[in-house]
DNA sequence: TTGACATGAAACCAAATGGTTTTATATAAT
DNA sequence: ATTATATAAAACCATTTGGTTTCATGTCAA
């Protein structure tokens, strides 16, 4: 049971390219800070940064071992985000049905 | 053919909850700003700066009709979205592996 | 043509974001 | 014991973000 009150949700942890990039990296398996630095040109200090926002997430989670810390991918929260595009299947998969629908209820096109 | 040398893509675009909401409300059909506006507490400049950037991600697109401007979904790339979180379905889809190996290696199991 | 409506555009602002450097602490290795 | 490694924590900073207010412009209606 992780943390509540986070503050960042999954579609914040995800909009950033170097957090989609580390996520990738710990889809490899677990790593610690100092590895998953390695792959970037920024410095270890950001890259825990974004450790810690993407823990807020719980999207990745890290525990000690010795000196280090090693991360590793929790990728359920990534289902919030699947089920919030699964609504908007219907707009581009069917489109002509959409379109049929839209053209035969005009009334509920404006509001 | 929409833009390119877009400053937003669709991670960052759906990153913000009011976009999100607006993206929703425009899945109901094409809206004008005043009456996007409507639903929500905040002030109509800030509805037509959200719907710029939601323009920007190729998420929306705009048309003027007469003093107004019509705003309407467009869904497709969402699709990158998708495909995105799809490289993560095996993760957590046959989880049993994922905790098969944690049972197994009980030692890496603190903090 | 006068006024109301719908939007566009610009200037401004506080807070959040994404990074840095510096300092401190715990662990490992010699 | 000493030194090197791995991280943590704090202070700082520039830019971006998400909002505001104000003013200008185009369109519809009376």
């Amino acid at each position: 049971m992780s943390s509540s009150a986070e503050k960042y949700d999954v579609f914040q942890a995800v909009a950033d390219p170097t957090r989609r990039k580390v996520l990738q990296l710990l889809a490899g398996g677990e790593l610690p800070i100092s590895a998953i630095t390695s792959h970037f040109t920024m410095s270890r200090t950001a890259i825990a940064k974004h450790l810690h926002i993407l823990s807020e997430a719980d999207l990745v989670s890290g525990r000690k071992v010795g000196r280090e810390k090693r991360f590793r991918l929790q990728p359920e929260p990534l289902e919030e985000l699947k089920q919030w595009l699964a609504f908007y299947d219907r707009f581009w998969d069917n489109k002509l049905s959409i379109l049929k629908h839209v053209v035969e209820h005009p009334e509920e096109t404006n509001d």
